[in-house]
DNA sequence: AAGGTGACTAACA
DNA sequence: ATGTTAGCCACCT
């Protein structure tokens, strides 16, 4: 099921490492579903205990509407796990060529 | 049960 | 360069 497979690689993110919804979605065998990844983490971050603040766009950008999940939460999250988050115009970043997340490497 | 939305990405105009 | 459309799968109405 891809969901089990995204959840399966979400886990396997390494603390002080953030990977894209793209890349987690390919990973999971559909680069195109990377949507799915977020709806999947926003409903299964609580079943499974997901580290979900390690994934974010492709820009880099929290893209969280949540306001369950709000971006000061998942920044604050983030740098718990030794990641440098910026923030920008309202908008929190993270430097992916510094902390981007290189699955089998 | 079927249709629409959504924490996304990338290509086309 | 920016704006819109299309594709994906799970959850909600």
């Amino acid at each position: 099921m891809f969901a089990s497979k995204v959840v399966k690689i979400i886990k396997s993110i390494p603390r002080g490492k953030v990977a894209t919804y793209g890349q987690v979605a390919a990973l999971a065998g559909t680069p195109r579903a990377a949507i799915v990844v977020g709806q999947i983490l926003h409903h299964q971050t609580e079943v499974y205990n997901l580290p979900w603040q390690r994934v974010i766009n492709s820009k880099g950008m929290i893209s969280t509407t949540c306001l369950e999940h709000p971006p000061a939460m998942q920044a604050g999250l983030l740098q718990e796990d030794g990641v440098t988050v910026s923030e920008q115009n309202g908008q929190f970043w993270v430097d992916l060529k510094k902390y981007g997340w290189q699955a089998g490497m």
